[in-house]
DNA sequence: GGGTTGTTTGGAACAGTTCCAAACTATTGA
DNA sequence: TCAATAGTTTGGAACTGTTCCAAACAACCC
């Protein structure tokens, strides 16, 4: 009953299933499963970890090195994005866009800083011979332990 | 023959035997071996495998568990700066000043940028019940594959 | 359907870091 | 100067996060 061109009422995996398509990669059901997890929720910053204990919680079997698997293959292909904020973890970033982030150093989580909400106005030269692949912002939180003071 | 107040001709380990003084933490040979490799070459940035690389080739005896020891503990005493742009390893950095770096993705390495070659001119507020306790950015490089296209 | 190729999987392997208990060393005070 | 004490170092085991591997499996194409 719908059209052809008709998007407006996607079947529950097809936004995945384009983007996997797009990126050059078979729609399994554990990239499917996966890529709804990821991208039907809007900006999502997850580990490996965090996204293997998500989907074992909503019942989908998928191992720990297919996880890792999906993710870098996600960022390879343009799908998501990684961001390196604390020693020896990675966390990985639905939004591709050009943005920044907060970290909060208490509990591990990731915040997107809104694009317009910062910005660089003195950009170094990059030295010779080299040229800059992007740029990091990290703006660093912690729990204030006090308002009144001050 | 020095003056007691005379430092201009210190002792070879006289500057690191007073930063570890000030920090609480005992002089031992391990800790000035390092302190003097760290600090009297100007900024350095090391990780904890490459310190123990050069140490070893300098003929100074330490294990790589008192490497990791004296670089968080520098750290903790404010000697040194833990600075993070790759997964899977800690870089330490002997300037504790407020600045940037860049970070050669190529071979890894890092180079503190000019103080004022660098400005953020928007910044966000931090959300509430939290507060800035510290702001990174890392300027990715990649070397130039090609300086005539474009 | 059947062959081909790409994917998933559990477990082993790895890298970087921390932990541990025993040996050692700087410091302190008598 | 020496002994007692408290802090430090050490090798190796343990741990964490990630990658590798070969076998089983699933998607794709004709």
């Amino acid at each position: 009953m719908n059209t052809p061109l008709d998007t407006s009422r996607d079947r529950p995996f097809s936004q995945t299933l384009r983007r996997l398509k797009d990126a050059g990669l078979r729609p399994t059901r554990q990239r499917l499963a996966l890529g709804k997890l990821l991208f039907d929720a809007g900006d999502r910053h997850v580990t490996a970890e965090q996204l293997h204990a998500e989907a074992g919680s909503k019942g989908i079997k998928v191992s720990l090195a297919t996880i890792y698997n999906t993710l870098n293959q996600f960022t390879e292909s343009g799908l998501m994005r990684e961001v390196v904020v604390a020693p020896g973890r990675s966390y990985y970033d639905t939004n591709t866009e050009d943005h920044h982030h907060f970290f909060y150093e208490d509990d591990g989580s990731l915040k997107d800083i809104p694009h317009d909400a910062i910005a660089l106005s003195a950009m170094p030269d990059a030295p010779e011979d080299a040229e800059v692949a992007r740029v990091d912002v990290i703006v660093r939180l912690c729990r204030a332990v006090d308002n009144q003071s001050q």
